[in-house]
DNA sequence: CGAGCAACTCGAACATTGGTCGAGTCGCCG
DNA sequence: CGGCGACTCGACCAATGTTCGAGTTGCTCG
């Protein structure tokens, strides 16, 4: 529940670089003199956060997040190499948001439905974290790892394969991310909704079933996430009691 | 099979403006003189796709495009009012390469594996079109709406009940999309992959599961792609023959 | 107390981007 | 030939991510 922003490396000395492997969790945090720095990572994860909140994804400028904490642009790559960092470590930060048990019930398909439920809530909240470009780097922070380790044991819990366990944890990551993506980037104004519903129509004799359909006017966001969760969950006969015996 | 490119649009005169609903596809294209134009929609996104392919997402500039086409950078913005629109006409580009059979057989479910299967591949033969920054405006072009009409038919004549189909077509397409962006965009090196790993064995205490379970090393992404949709088709129940009776 | 050094900050600068402005050119139709 | 719509483009703008190198600050050891 409680988000775990820092960490406890040690100081490397010299100007963080871009070598190496790359992602932010395998290189070290700044060292901090004995009083806190005026800048952190913490302080710089949350100002980024609060500004990709309030402003959205492509506002966040390296210049405009240094504004925030009332420092120099540059001063932002003493304690990060790179604006991905950055992303990376908000992403992290959602994770942080979303309440991960501390142990698993008796119905683990309930223990997952809930995670899941929860964290799209929390994705809901910052929406620019669903719907980011691509990242070339797979996830490693603590708060994503935390979660990941009660999803998959969950999983293992509900009679899933262990040679299941990557794709059905893909298959409910992706449900997750894809859904709550497209809820928060298709606001359509009303106007919006009515011209391409009107489109549709207009087209109705090459694609019936689509105009017929409300492809673009519904926004049933939460019964598309349940009704998907479900179809998966049932596919993979996750089992909703203790196992027998 | 056949990509549509072009519209059958009217002529509008003046500049392309980015006023209104916004959505190229609701938008006229260039009326064209008489002879070809040297520069035309259909041209435009050739080189789009070409030059995404080659060099990937963010290396797409109004400038290079043109510069591709043999054409000054501005000139572009004649035929399209914005990058976005050259991304929207790309993607859906994408989807013209997709097969989409002419007609059902008596087995839906098969109809729809085979499109999911046949989409993805195409995806991934253009892998900046997954994982591509959230887009603010529904897909609208002609070869997805083709696209779509098959899938959604496909997915009535599987037995999936009227309400739900907007939650089966978002989970399917979330699926596929999100299989794919994953795969193409953490293409570990060795290396990267033997990092990461070693960061989790480093942690193994906390994440056990996660440790135990190749989550950054594992690239069987046809499994994966599989296995998820076996889950998803399952869950919904998709029938596998004709509707008895 | 003071020298030295690591930790940190920052302004100026660079190349690159998406997009606009307004002045052109081209070729058909009268 | 004249005009007009279709099209092209060079110059320009404000903004961006990142680097360079020169500072400043404050702990530590003599």
């Amino acid at each position: 529940m409680k988000a775990i922003t820092g960490s406890e490396h040690a100081s490397e000395g010299g100007r963080a670089h871009r070598g190496g492997v790359g992602s932010v969790w395998l290189r070290p945090a700044r060292a901090g003199r004995s009083g806190e720095a005026p800048l952190t990572r913490e302080r710089i994860v949350g100002a980024a956060v609060a500004l990709l909140d309030e402003e959205g994804f492509d506002r966040l400028t390296m210049r405009r997040l240094a504004e925030r904490l009332g420092a120099g642009a540059t001063t932002l790559y003493w304690h990060v190499t790179t604006k991905d960092d950055v992303v990376d470590l908000a992403v992290d930060a959602v994770f942080g948001e979303t309440p991960v048990p501390g142990r698993h019930t008796d119905r683990p398909r309930d223990d997952i439905a809930r995670l899941l439920h929860d964290w799209r809530r929390a994705v809901l909240r910052h929406p620019w974290s669903a719907g980011l470009p691509a990242r070339r780097r797979p996830l490693l922070g603590p708060n994503f790892l935390t979660w990941m380790e009660f999803l998959q044991s969950a999983l293992l819990r509900a009679g899933l394969p262990e040679d299941r366990l990557n794709a059905a944890t893909w298959a409910l990551y992706n449900h997750v991310m894809g859904a709550t993506a497209a809820q928060s980037s298709l606001r359509l104004s009303p106007e919006e909704a009515r011209a391409g519903q009107a489109y549709l129509d207009g087209r109705r004799d090459r694609y019936p079933t689509v105009a017929a359909h409300s492809y673009v006017t519904d926004d049933d966001w939460d019964g598309t996430f349940a009704a998907g969760l479900e179809y998966l969950l049932d596919g993979m006969g996750a089992r909703r009691g203790p196992a027998a015996g």
